[in-house]
RNA sequence: GGUGCCAUAGCUCAGUUGGUAGAGCAACGGACUGAAAAUCCGUGUGUCCUUGGUUCGAUUCCGAGUGGCACCA
């Protein structure tokens, strides 16, 4: 029997939380959240982590272990959860994964390319510049300095520039020197199973999940940290609609719509990502027998 | 029952002096290597209510029908 990383990903709302509790309690195991948001301890009702009942039932890593004050992305994902399913794989032979975000996803299963962690100062001086010059003052910087992705990157995309410029400046090499799209080598297998259900019902689950939030106190939950509602962990459907409503932009009703239409949003995007994964195998949320029987044949 | 107004995209509505139509919102498709629930790009999806008439040609003009709204009974 090999080690074997089960990962279970599809859109917010399909049902990813309930499967990969009875599947990681049938194999005895525990679970990796692999959810960008989750990992905020200050989050907890506009994320939709599990329950303190769902929780009791497997132990679960990664969810509230950060603070929203705390900078953290992929790559650090990656390295603490390989750290953690070292560990793991001592004791067990399969670990459960679940979670949306498709980026996270690909750091564990095949990796990033390494960088270095950008100076914040640095970083700051770029959005400024970004702010005060515009974004064509960026692409022309980009094609002095890493002409090779000035060929290859969205141009009209901010956020790609700027961290192409922050990295090319510094480490006085081109950005695209760094990326070498490594997929790299596991020590252990991974199957990975796609989670899917007819649009409309998943949209009718989103929408109904969001009326629940807001019954079970989102509101409250977001004006703790009206203060602190620029920081990136904060950029967050759920809550930056919530924002504009206490600052008199919009109403309350017409924010709880748009966290539901941005949440359907969202959920298009992670099945775009999702899609071109070839090595997902699909299956309906509720057809657990099916998915056990696979697992059962493929570990 | 009578009179008037309205009927065009999923919704709210523009519009075509007669040459088969467009905005906003919603929706749909895609990209993605360290901010990723982020960020960015792309796409009108339509028996113009039905049916006769006029016309080379009707979603547009005229008649009838159906449905809705308002007012009068």
């Amino acid at each position: 029997m090999h080690q074997t990383l089960i990962v279970i990903l599809g859109p917010t709302g399909i049902g990813k939380t309930d499967l990969s509790i009875d599947i990681a309690r049938e194999l005895g195991t525990e679970i990796i959240s692999s959810d960008s948001r989750q990992i905020y301890k200050e989050l907890k009702i506009g994320t939709a982590v599990p329950s303190d009942a769902q929780l009791m039932k497997v132990k679960h890593h990664f969810i509230g272990n950060k603070s929203i004050y705390d900078y953290y992305n992929a790559s650090m994902f990656e390295f603490e959860v390989l750290d953690l399913l070292n560990e793991l794989y001592k004791t067990y032979n399969q670990v459960v994964m679940t979670g949306g975000s498709g980026m996270y996803i690909q750091a564990v299963c095949d990796g990033i390319d390494e960088l270095p962690t950008i100076d914040k100062q640095l970083r700051n001086d770029f959005i400024q510049k970004y702010h005060d010059e515009g974004i064509e003052s960026l692409r022309i910087q980009l094609k002095m300095l890493d002409p090779e992705s000035y060929q290859k990157m969205d141009l009209k995309n901010p956020k790609r520039i700027l961290k192409a410029l922050e990295v090319s400046i510094q480490t006085g090499k081109p950005y695209s020197s760094f990326l070498t799209r490594p997929k790299k080598q596991r020590p252990f297998h991974i199957l990975k199973i796609g989670l899917q259900r007819d649009r409309e019902e998943l949209y009718e689950r989103i929408n109904k999940r969001v009326d629940e939030m807001v019954k079970e106190g989102l509101v409250e939950e977001t004006r703790k940290f009206f203060k602190d509602r620029h920081l990136n962990s904060l950029n967050t459907v759920g809550y930056k609609e919530l924002f504009e409503h206490f600052e008199g932009k919009i109403s309350l009703t017409k924010a709880i719509e748009l966290i539901k239409r941005n949440s359907r949003h969202y959920a298009k995007r992670q099945m775009s990502w999702f899609s071109r994964d070839k090595e997902i195998s699909w299956f309906h949320p509720e057809s657990k027998q099916k998915i056990m029987d696979f697992i059962q044949n493929n570990i």
